[in-house]
DNA sequence: CATGAATGAGATTTCATTCAT
DNA sequence: TATGAATGAAATCTCATTCAT
């Protein structure tokens, strides 16, 4: 069972928007804004800037000073709202993990039966991926460090804990219904469907030079979608289909 | 279908032996070899002091004088041999690629059948993975730089044609037995069997964090092993059959 | 011939009242006063917690948002009602003295026989000291500066005369009566007065490490005590006397 | 008993010979020495200027920069040797300290009549302070720290076991013969005699202000060595004596 | 009078690379 | 060949002070 075309959100583009764009980020300084005194835009810019840099260029490759041109804001502002860089990249990390866990429940994946809400969510994970580049950078990065911001997070743990409930829920009613397998753990599931899609995205660069192909072709991505949706649907398909 | 535990290479340890374990370099000094006069060592020792600090921490995060301790060298032969620090990093890069390519190459997969092969290939996958920790770090690392240095190095890009091959010929053989669905991509099919273990390997560290399990804890990592297995060959199974 | 136990301030605790204390000052932001209106309220305040934090940091290493932020005041405040750093640090070294300086002149030593006395502003300077340690931490701050502060105060300079008037007196007193050695200069006086107590306190931290010994320690403070008055007065006895 | 103008080192001057002269460091650059390669003079050159440096500013107002300008030596070479600035404090901190104790066991007080003995000392101590304004700036320096370095530093305790016993043999050498007091502690008398110097001199720049003398006289100075020896030796004679 | 965000100058520290020995 | 001291450029971070609100 593949995915339907009509449906498909690289088909139909940008179904689901993007939150919080790179490109929106120019490489140029902005505009001075003659002492703006407005906290909020302040921290938000400079939160702008440094996740474009810090996913460009990993924690150590970021400069502070880039992030300070880039944002439009005095350097000094920078360690009077996030202490220091580490302190920074925290903020951004919580930023970006909170993005994709909120785009996530505002699926309302209860309101589908339960085939048309996975391959949504398949289908969502993948589009997401596609299109927020800086979450797979950050993933590595942190992984490179052990995840140790990560657990310093107390506000990241949380988040998580719903996505694992949709999931459930999820399972259990396709099972009941008698349309998933039964006995599939949410956690299991859910890291091979991120799998899937990361796997091709975050390493399309090492991954087109070693095939030789490119991996970023529109048509390719298409492609990649249904066969994401294919090999988890398959999967979940209970054994007496097969 | 799942992998039978007998040739589970994470139940039976160790069937595949590490080519360049992490676990051999001390953060100690080497003992001072007193003037070795060993090209050949020398370089060597230097590789395997690179390849757990870049690995560990980065291309940015890396030392060379923390690397040239490890080694036991000066810093100068350093610089003797790979000319620079980036010099340096393609050479692990090349190094660490040519070792799964060739162990890959060893598995001699033509010698089984369709099936058993593919389960081999799975599996060596993803015991591969758990132990070259360094492997999924450079990936990491590499594609955070958008494989510059991988598309420097034409030594890298021809390593990959006979991996293509030996995949292309497996599913050909499986198909004309009736015991593989056609039409499948090698490339594609790649894709998601290295997706499957590495975004589960190198991304422990958050996923253990965020979903409160450890990952790492070896039961899990053999359920992990039976799980990729199921999940490919489901989606390898003809359609007639399902 | 040593000080009666009835008259010491270390054993009769408290005899002179702290007048700045640095106890008083928390670390703590003092409670949001909302407005206070209150100028010479908001004065003392800055004033408090500018000596804690100047002597405990030096002049270098004091902080002036950790200046305003202890005295619950405005860093705009601070410059409003002091000009800048410098200039708050010379109302605190103004204060600092002419506390000492206002507290020996109430200990009405004109109406004492010259030993009893001479005894007791023995004792009160040293027991200032250790009530006093901001006063340690001022001296030793602005003599780091070669006293460039103090020279530019006028205030200062004006209110030793009579310290150097009231000890004049007493020896000429005390010579007169034939029980102390004539011909002692009062100043030279003051300063061996001052500099038995002085060094045994401010230097307290590196005098415990260097001799294993805890010079702050209760017994010792008052042995010391008895030790100072020792040596000033036997030092003070006419020469037909020993 | 006062000290014999004969043998005193300010009016004979230059008895002791100065370690570490601070007015050997000029402000200008040394000459550019042109990759000197001489490790242990870099090392002392660093040493130096930042002696100069620290004593005359304070740790939290010494430039590193100024350091090495000074030292004539490139920067990176500071924390080549010493880690930080912390670190090169703290050696200076330890070469400080161990040449005066160095200097005092070099006295050979053993060799002298009690009496002697015990004026050489104190004699020698009132001329070290003179000759070392850098030893008293560090001392208020490292006491504003509430000792926190010479804490950390095992080489500096162990430095004063010697001159603790030196005194204690020399006070317990002259009770035996009737010339001094017994049962008088060597660190109390050590304090004591360094309190009469150490204040005079360490706080001359305030105490020169406030009392409107100058203190730095040549004169002051001769007068005042005597006054110490006056009042320590009057402090040592027996009771019977007196 | 009151707030605290914003600033620029300058501080400490880091690091790949070179070079005298 | 081998050593590790030395370097310059640039990184992160600090701080007294000012200024829009």
């Amino acid at each position: 069972m593949t995915a339907s075309a009509t449906t498909h959100p690289v088909l139909a583009p940008v179904v689901l928007p993007p939150i919080s764009k790179e490109d929106n980020v120019s490489k140029a300084p902005a505009p001075r804004q003659t002492k703006s005194r407005d906290p909020e835009r302040t921290r938000a810019a400079i939160l702008r800037a440094a996740t474009a840099e810090i996913t460009a260029k990993g924690l150590n490759g970021a400069r502070v000073d880039t992030i300070a041109k880039r944002s439009g804001v005095n350097k000094r502002m920078l360690y009077h709202y996030f202490g220091n860089k580490q302190g920074l990249y925290l903020s951004v990390l919580e930023e970006t993990y909170a993005a994709i866990r909120t785009a996530e429940i505002e699926l309302n994946l209860e309101a589908l039966d339960p085939p048309a809400a996975m391959r949504k969510l398949v289908l969502f994970t993948w589009q997401y991926f596609i299109d927020h580049p800086e979450f797979l950078s950050l993933l590595g990065t942190e992984n490179l460090n052990r995840a140790v911001y990560l657990k310093k997070s107390k506000r990241i743990r949380h988040l998580h804990a719903p996505l694992v409930g949709i999931i459930s829920n999820l399972l259990k009613r396709g099972a009941r219904q008698g349309l998933f397998r039964a006995g599939i753990d949410p956690v299991d599931l859910y890291i091979t469907i991120a799998a899937l899609g990361f796997f091709y995205m975050a390493n399309r660069h090492t991954l087109s030079t070693i095939f030789g192909r490119d991996l970023n072709a529109k048509p390719r991505l298409v492609q990649r979608g249904k066969h994401i949706v294919d090999v988890v649907m398959t999967y979940l398909e209970p054994a007496e289909k097969r």
